[in-house]
RNA sequence: UGAGUGGGCCGAAUGGUCGCUGUGCGUUUCGCAUGGAGGAAAGUCCGGGCUCCGCAGGGCAGGGUGGUCGGUAACGCCGACCGGCCGCGAGGUCAGGGAAAGUGCAACAGAAAACAAACCGCCACGCGGAGUGUGCUGAGUUCGCUCAGAGGCUUCCGCGAGGUAAGGGUGAAACGGUGAGGUAAGAGCUCACCAGCAGCCGAGGUGACUCGGCUGGCUUGGUAAACCCCACCCGGAGCAAGGCCAAGCAGAAGGAAACCGAGUUCGCUCGGUACGAACCGGCCCGGUUCGUUCAAGCCUUCGGGUAGGCUGCAUGAGGUGUCCGGGCAACCGGCAUCCCAGAUAAAUGACCGUUCUCGACAAAACCCGGCUUAUAGGCCCGCUCAGCAU
RNA sequence: GCCAUCAUAGCUCAGUCGGUAGAGCGACGCUUUCGUAAAGCGUAGGUCCUCGGUUCAAGUCCGAGUGAUGGCC
């Protein structure tokens, strides 16, 4: 915890498929006008991301442009996140400004670690009823 | 100055802070240095390299290309030249071999759509009818003429059997054009000139082809991005190719075809022929491997498991040069110099400034050579035409 | 990244060898019925995805582009 440093090395991104089924599988999903987050306790230490754009938002350069703002607004606001979380960012529709991406990005994880951190839903567990 | 035409180039610049990524060095939870998307990285339309299919063979089929000569690793690309068409011109454009090898096709309209034929028309002939006037013959006569007959003339109509392709209209396209002669009417029927075709000869050019001369028949249509013929080219798949490592699971059903000789430690081995299966993009030839007692193996069908890491992977048909030599050019050779992205849920961003003409299309994914398509704005060069001035 | 396939009426599809594009369902109108459905009759509806080229003529042949769908160890 002494280190302040806003990185984002490649031991922070969500790589496999593997790991993407299973934050999908979990179903646990916040989303706001700009951003809609799937989220899962991954009983570490620090935080994960993991980003997700279609062919939708256009051409590559513009998909391109989508990751890195996203990308980046995750680094900013990272220590500000709860910690123990991976996290699957996906876009919807219009492209926003950098801060409206790190607002976004504080409010939903704290929406997330409500439900998947309080002991009662890691009891039931189930997404059904 | 205006209009146009051909070609080349650039594709915001710069400073700070925090980050991402390759390499190198120090030292290892980090720090420093340095490199970090494009002219199209795109579409995947061609051509190669590379890898695997054991070898990459012959014929057929299939596909592609199509003026000539060069360039190239190769090309459907590029250059120069030739020819057609467009443009006053600079220039542009052309899948630009063959339709007098063969087959097919052409709706509608039109008489007729490819080999000559003939609807209207024009023309002479025969027959019939209508008309006509003069002369002849005969009869009658009121001497004015009237009637009949044969023959004639000209115009029209109909029928018959022909001649003709000048003219007409249709169509995208109608079987050379103009003039004269000729004829019953006409026609390359004949002649002159022109256009075009074929053959031969001469000159120039590596060649496509060009120029000139002679002869011939008098004239041959379009479509090959329809089949086809000719010439040349092409084995298939693709870096999710392929190689190595780790992890992991569960197997089941079915399948074909033998004899001979030699050796033998009687387990088999070797050779020959035959057969079977699989493979060599499709078929045939030809070939390769395995097998022909059971089992194993191989093949087919169904089912199951894993989709992690390393490599391929970046020094190359490489870039640059008021360089040298060859070539009209594309390009080739030499010399010097440089190393210039290498990710793998996938690296160039965010924030704060300054300046400007306020920033288009758009980002590598094995690598090259092209083509095509997208592209705000700006700069440079060659050439043409018109006007004005000198 | 690589390799294939498709685009025709509101929907699902035909369309051979180039010659003025159809079928079924649907829509609308009429007949029938007290009314509806069914049935019968009729009508409209097309930039043949877009742009060039070949041809007298292109949905069809050729080239380029756009969009959609499928496959790969």
């Amino acid at each position: 915890m002494t280190s302040q440093r806003l990185t984002f090395p490649k031991q922070l991104h969500i790589k496999s498929g593997a790991e993407f089924r299973a934050i999908y599988d979990r179903q646990c999903k916040a989303a706001d006008q700009r951003l809609l987050m799937f989220g899962l306790a991954n009983g570490r230490a620090k935080t994960r991301c993991g980003l997700s754009v279609s062919k939708k938002h256009g051409c590559a350069v513009q998909r391109n442009r989508l990751k890195r703002l996203l990308r980046e607004a995750f680094r900013l606001t990272q220590h500000e996140l709860p910690a123990g979380l991976d996290l699957i960012l996906i876009p919807i529709k219009e492209v926003g400004t950098q801060a409206e991406y790190q607002t976004s990005v504080r409010g939903l994880a704290k929406r997330l670690a409500k439900k998947l951190l309080s002991p009662t839903d890691v009891e039931s567990g189930s997404p059904k009823t």
